[in-house]
DNA sequence: TAATCATTCCAAATATTATTAGAATATTGG
DNA sequence: CCAATATTCTAATAATATTTGGAATGATTA
């Protein structure tokens, strides 16, 4: 009975290509940015605080992997993921690291341990409470992201307005803010304002790419 | 407004761990295996055909990710995957290489293009075809990995008893073989031999890590 | 207690990957 | 067509990862 060998590693090699591609931390970060929406390596570069050939590397590595695909506009060249599933994954994956890994939740404590947290599994009575308009959920990414998808009920101010946008804003209702995902600290500085300016605000962790993916 | 540079770096760096254990073929390799059941140093070494150093060495990787943990019995350590997640997160990382990489797709099928394939979609008449009796689903496997789960109303022949145990398989009804997912080549070998002889057989790609994973 | 066996640890050799800099390409606007 | 801009490509270096061999560990059995 045959073994396989060459056949078996050609496939877990392939396999492998998405593996590597998910390993190292900027690029699981473009990932994660690129799950908010398209943007053009200009702007991945700055949000992910590297320089665009670095950046371009990285897409490079991705789109050889098939996992992301591009699109023209004039001078700027916009990525997009090529696949839902990409997004999926990444939330799969971080969800994998933050149940096993302490480093990890210890490091995701210390960003939010003032301001209360709101934990993912009041879901149906978040919106149940949007619904009603009893909370007020806030999307405090930039306003594209917002275009792009937002919760459902979500209003969109993003953080750069907040201070000028606060009138907006009830004094007498919760304000459930969120943004990119549970590594993303605009919803933690939306809070820290809000609650110094007299706010009820509290943060949600998961973004649209948590929220989207059924499993828990 | 502060960018939290330091802070996000040690996030994204912690879940490279988890995507880091994803990134190499033979730990890809031994990931599969273990989401079989548990398995010696030694017994894995073999299944994957490396040296035990070497998957000592990848299972080190693995352990420090928190992804695999360890039982001592008698002279020989057994090395299971820490959390059913893992094994989730493995389906759905080679589902996603399957669906974008034409390399995985063409080498996948050139394993099985002779005796036709059960496509999974149909799941729902498979399972009841087979509680009806109708056909047979016929798991090929070691009896250990058939004792620690294995597909509702399968029936266990191992690939090397297959051939003395022929005749406990009937010949009027389609035989349905599979094994540990689409990269084993158990069941290919299983339906090649059942072919020869006679019988009605196809191959299920899907193993038990794809059947129990809900997302498709 | 010694001998044996499975496994891990350590260190070295090789192969791969991440990152940076400089040259090249493609598009727009004049 | 030319100049300006955004992005990629190529090549080089620094950093990591994989693989292999030899020594060490730790439990079991005689």
């Amino acid at each position: 009975m045959r073994n396989g060998r060459k056949i078996k590693d050609t496939l877990y090699e392939q396999v492998a290509r998405i593996g590597k591609a998910f390993s190292s931390p900027k690029r699981l970060e473009v990932i994660e940015l690129l799950s908010q929406g398209e943007k053009s390596v200009e702007r991945l570069a700055q949000e992910a605080s590297i320089s665009v050939k670095l950046v371009s590397a990285h897409l490079r590595e991705l789109r050889t992997a098939q996992l992301v695909e591009t699109r023209r506009e004039g001078k700027n060249i916009y990525y997009r993921l090529a696949d839902k599933a990409v997004a999926d994954l990444w939330v799969q994956v971080h969800r994998l690291a933050e149940n096993r890994l302490e480093e990890l939740q210890s490091a995701l404590q210390k960003i939010a341990s003032q301001p209360g947290d709101l934990v993912p599994s009041d879901r149906e009575n978040l919106m149940k409470a949007a619904r009603k308009g009893e909370i007020v959920v806030l999307d405090v990414r930039p306003a594209e992201e917002y275009l792009t998808a937002h919760l459902p009920f979500a209003r969109s101010i993003p953080l750069d307005e907040l201070r000028q946008r606060l009138s907006e804003l009830p004094r007498d209702r919760s304000i459930v803010a969120y943004c990119r995902g549970p590594y993303c600290l605009m919803a933690v500085d939306a809070v820290e304002l809000l609650s110094k300016e007299g706010y009820r605000a509290v943060h949600l962790r998961e973004g649209v790419a948590e929220w989207a993916s059924e499993a828990r």
